[in-house]
DNA sequence: GTCTATATTGGGATAGAC
DNA sequence: GTCTATCCCAATATAGAC
C-alpha cells in the first residue's frame, strides 16, 4: 500500500485541481493531501513535476470514464414513444457529463493553457456520443423546424444540455428550481414535437 | 492624462483578470501593461492591493454595462410574427451576455472565491432580463409543452442561450458551424407553436 | 521511499529619492 | 506620481541522511 503513494497524489490532485485550478494548487498540498509531508520533495520522488501529473491525471481519468460501465450511454430503447426515448438518452447524457466533471472543470481553469487537454476531453466526449449520438435521434420523428435544419437544431439541443448541466453542476442551482427529469422531458418534447402529443402511432 | 493612470490600470486589469484568472496575473504585468516600470510600486499609488483593483474593475464594468445603450434589451417588437419577435429578443440577449463576457470570464475564474463578484454579475442579468424577461415572451404563443410547464421550458431556452454562449465565446467555435442567426431562429420556432401564427389580433 | 534542510525564483509590498 | 532598491514570503525543486 505505501507504494500507491503514486495512485494517492494523483487522487488528490484531481480533486485539488478541478477545485482550485492547476496554478493554485501547490506541491506542497498535493503533499499534504496524499499523506506525505508537506514542503519535502517526495512529490518528486513520483512525478518529475507538476505538469506531468497533470497529463497523469488526465490520461487516467479518461481512461476510467471511457471504461466505466455505469456511464455506458443506452442504446436508445426503441420499444418507447420517441419523446420518451429521447428524454432518457438525454438523461443518460447528463450523467455521462456528470463523470466528466473533474475534467471540465480543470479544462476551464486552464482554458487557452492546457490545449492538449482540452482535445483530450472533447474527443472523449465525442466518442462517447453526446454529441453525435444526437445526430441518429433526430431521425426518429423530429419536429418540423428540425426537419429543415438539422445543425442548427442539434446545436439548440446541445447547448441546452451544456447550458442546464453547467448551470447546475458548475455553479449553483438548476435555473428555475427545474430537475433533470423536467428538464429533459421538455427538451425532448421540444425537438420531438412541440406542437402536439406523441407522433408515434 | 497621466492622472489617468488609476484608468489604465483598471483597463488593463480587466482584460487580463479575464484572460489568465486574477491570480495568474502579477501585479507587475499589470504595471507594464498601464505604461509603468514593472516592479516599481508605482501600481500600489492607486490601489491598496489586488483584490481592491479586482472590487473596482467589477464596480466600473457593472456600472458601464448598466448604462450601455448599445446593450439595451430591446423591447420586443410587437407588429413582428411572434417567432420572429423572439428570435430577435433572443440576438439581443446574445449580445447583451457578450457584454457581459470579460465579467463572465473573470466570474469562472475565481469561482468559489468571489462570492461577491458572483452575486453582483447574476444581479445585473437578472435586473437586464436576461433571466427574466424570458417569461414575458412565453405569453405570446407559446408551443404545447411550453403552456404546461413553462418553467421548465424557460429553463430549456435559458439553458440553450447559455450554452451556446458559452460554447462560441468562452471556448472556440459554435458547435457545428451554426451562427448566432441560424441558432436563435431554431430556439424561437422550437419555443413558439408554429402552427398558431400570429395569436395577437 | 520518506524525511530534514536548503538553494532559488517570482511575485507582493514598502521605503525613500526624485 | 513614478522611479530604484529592497524586504519578505510562498512555492518549486534538489541534496543527502535515514
Amino acid at each position: 500500500m505505501a507504494s500507491h503513494t503514486r495512485e494517492r497524489i494523483m487522487d488528490v490532485a484531481l480533486q485539488l485541481f478541478a477545485a482550485q485550478g492547476v496554478a493554485a494548487t501547490p506541491i506542497t498540498s498535493i503533499e499534504a493531501g496524499a499523506g506525505l509531508s508537506p514542503g519535502s520533495g517526495s512529490f518528486y520522488r513520483h512525478f518529475r513535476d507538476k505538469s506531468e501529473l497533470l497529463a497523469a491525471v488526465v490520461e487516467r481519468e479518461m481512461i476510467r470514464v471511457r471504461k466505466d460501465p455505469e456511464a455506458q450511454v443506452l442504446a436508445a430503447p426503441v420499444d418507447r414513444p420517441p419523446v420518451e426515448a429521447l428524454a432518457i438518452q438525454l438523461r443518460a447524457d447528463l450523467d455521462f457529463l456528470r463523470e466528466l466533471l473533474p475534467m471540465i472543470a480543470i479544462l476551464m481553469w486552464e482554458r487557452g493553457r492546457e490545449l492538449d487537454l482540452a482535445r483530450k476531453v472533447q474527443d472523449t466526449m465525442v466518442e462517447r456520443g453526446v454529441e453525435l449520438g444526437i445526430a441518429d435521434l433526430l431521425f426518429k420523428a423530429p419536429a418540423a423546424p428540425v426537419k429543415e435544419d438539422p445543425a442548427a437544431a442539434a446545436t439548440v439541443m446541445m447547448s441546452a444540455m451544456v447550458g442546464y448541466f453547467l448551470s447546475v453542476e458548475y455553479f449553483g442551482q438548476p435555473p428555475a428550481g427545474v430537475g433533470p427529469e423536467a428538464f429533459t422531458t421538455m427538451l425532448a418534447r421540444l425537438m420531438i414535437d412541440p406542437s402536439g402529443e406523441q407522433t408515434s402511432e
